[in-house]
DNA sequence: ATGGAACACTTGGCATTCTATGTTGTCAAT
DNA sequence: ATTGACAACATAGAATGCCAAGTGTTCCAT
């Protein structure tokens, strides 16, 4: 997979993932595959591949756990895939991350709702609180 | 050098690094110390000091120059120290609303968590399903 | 003296190996 | 049936070794 272009292997990873990501393959929550399917993917040493990773990492685009995987950061599509610098947010955007705010509220009601009602289902005990 | 606290060595030697370059020992266009010599400096191996190194490359606050050495950016100084989240600078109240998503979103993952621990509990309960 | 080879030093990339630690599923013993 | 041991798998950090390639110096042969 990797090309063997001047581009270094672990960047190209970073930018298929980054890819992914922008892409909604691979959404806010969900988990990379491991580091052993990704040596297998992209045939390259384990090495790469956490090289690739620590980038993403250090940009928070990604977040590990020990012992689970490493998660697509809730944020990351709020950062821009190239940074130069720091970018502006553009006078434009603000309806969208509007749009956005609006769709996870409902969500988060949403979720609220059917928490209640299966911890009120389940939790009979009295030491259940919250 | 390197303090035996829960903190990585290769992140204690980038705030270190990052501290002399705030407080001005290391200014825009200085050369770092050759690897070797941080190696020595801090008592690590290599490869702690590559990924301390790898780190602030990939912050932008410092550039690496094939056979000549590592050297603070000219822009290093406008980089924030701490990035918890490299957020976006906000024009305004852009920010806030980019602040509230993520808060947002961060409630949403963790009632998604609950929510799915909760129905697996409910899902191995033989006397009910989905 | 000048050209060029040789060498030392530098970053960068990659592989391999080890240890530590966290998570999860399985499976046997109680 | 519950508990506990255990194995499998995951990330994280770190050490080491190797090679490629750029830079600078030194030093010798012409």
């Amino acid at each position: 997979m990797v090309e063997k272009s001047g581009r270094p292997a672990y960047l190209q990873i970073v930018d298929d993932l980054r890819r992914q990501i922008d892409a909604g393959t691979l959404a806010p929550g969900d988990a990379l595959p491991s580091i052993a399917q990704l040596c297998d993917r992209y045939d390259v040493s384990a090495s790469v591949v956490k090289a690739a990773i620590s980038v993403l990492r250090t940009k928070a685009i990604v977040v590990g756990q020990q012992g689970k995987g490493v998660f697509v950061s809730e944020a990351a599509i709020a950062i821009p895939s190239d940074d130069p610098e720091p970018e502006l947010v553009s006078p434009g955007a603000a309806g969208e991350i509007l749009d956005e705010l609006a769709k996870v509220r409902r969500g988060l009601k949403d979720l609220g709702d059917r928490l209640t009602a299966l911890e009120s289902a389940v939790f009979q005990e009295p030491k259940r609180s919250r």
